[in-house]
DNA sequence: AAGTGGTCTAGACCACGAA
DNA sequence: TCGTGGTCTAGACCACTTA
């Protein structure tokens, strides 16, 4: 086993996945009862209802009471509902993304950008701008901010680079806990027009996103991208108790 | 206490989240630590952390093992992770809605429609078109397909009605567990164009919506807002563990 | 070292759905 | 009625943060 180190409740949670993901449990039947579960893995209630409620969020099985716990068909566009980069969502998709005019500079912060970020007006960030190119065509541009002090020498660091958020994984072991996302249409400008080949007016579908390290905004995201070309998915789950 | 039949855990989480909008417990600062909690509410730990972990979920506080749980500062577009119609979206947000040129038919499904709601083409559903207005001016198109068995009648008794959310639970009896939304822009075509007051080809904000009670898609909707007039928020968490 | 949240157990009883 | 998932307890030990 490569993951010894995991909570038990995780293990049992990926194996059970597995076996969804190879239909060893096919779509339609039903789980094992939960006290079957404690015997096959060797663990307590608590740990296996921690193990099927995670995959029920996840929502790749529907927990009934009375009845059982039934596996669901998993269309690929269910998994989005964390934090992916747009290139990753691109390529869970099928297509194949790469960026074209990548440029980095180190500015002051513009005063919209660090009220996002909640920083002071001209504390320095990074500005990231990029195109990205599917099947040879412009799809979208993107403009990252992100704090200076989070990404040192940045700049000079990032000439190829595939997805962006592996890059700050990887080169700066930076994760994003969560983040918050805010979507509307506007018409295209004429500079974001001519590059992205479409005309002036054209519909974006636009994206403001500002990511989070565990409660501090670390990066805020411009996203313009062509309408009708993209679509963003959403899943909204039942409401909180009424009190 | 009113409701003396909720479980435990949704009444300590209930009180607490009280005592956070309320500013008992004030941004910025701990909540109790988990044994004090216990000793409050007379409960176990395992009752306990179920209630913080429904904060946590709702992003009311931040968990952080070996500091506490910490009070986060709570933004009203925070709250709308959930299936809400949108109007009550709207009316979050401070905005008066009414609907205009109401009108419900009762047809065969289109092919498109079906398809979305896995039943076969030609099987009867509700037909319902509205324009919504807000500060006397039309923001939107709603297009709703509901399955015609899940509310007979429908066509006759809707005359006035604020929510169709709130309609159908009320009248029906019907609360949908969850929905996917796919969120596009496009050009208004130009009826459409007509109807918003806007020019032709402006840009459109185009959700289509899936709703679900269980597992079964029982609605389908057609919302075409006008760009830059209305902001669709998505809050994103954290990755599943990676295995 | 002390205090926080994280994991886990064994066992009990309750609420719901199907037969 | 029986078997399912839902709630709850008391107690133990682990892992992380801070001092």
């Amino acid at each position: 086993m490569i993951n010894q180190k995991l909570p038990r409740y995780v293990q049992v949670y990926a194996r059970l996945k597995k076996q969804i993901e190879s239909h060893s449990y096919k779509v339609g039947e039903f789980l094992p009862p939960e006290p079957e579960l404690e015997k096959i893995f060797h663990v307590s209630r608590t740990t296996v209802r921690k193990a099927v409620e995670m995959l029920s969020q996840e929502g790749l099985v529907y927990i009934q009471q009375g009845r059982g716990t039934e596996v669901l068909n998993v269309t690929p566009t269910q998994k989005l509902q964390y934090v992916t980069s747009f290139s990753e969502t691109l390529k869970e998709q099928g297509f194949q993304v790469h960026y074209r005019d990548i440029e980095a500079v180190l500015i002051p912060s513009p005063i919209d950008v660090a009220e996002m970020l909640q920083i002071q007006p001209g504390k320095p960030v990074v500005r990231l701008d990029r195109v990205a190119i599917v099947h040879d065509k412009p799809l979208a541009l993107l403009t990252n901010y992100l704090l200076e002090d989070m990404v040192p020498n940045f700049v000079n660091t990032i000439k190829k680079m595939k997805s962006l958020y592996e890059f700050l994984e990887s080169e700066y072991n930076l994760v994003f806990d969560s983040a918050n996302d805010f979507i509307t249409a506007k018409p295209a400008p004429k500079d974001e027009s001519s590059i992205l080949g479409v005309p002036d007016g054209y519909p974006l579908l636009q994206v403001r996103r500002i990511s989070f390290i565990k409660t501090r905004p670390v990066e805020f995201v411009l996203l313009r991208i062509i309408g009708n070309k993209y679509e963003y998915f959403v899943h909204t789950k039942e409401r909180p108790p009424k009190l």
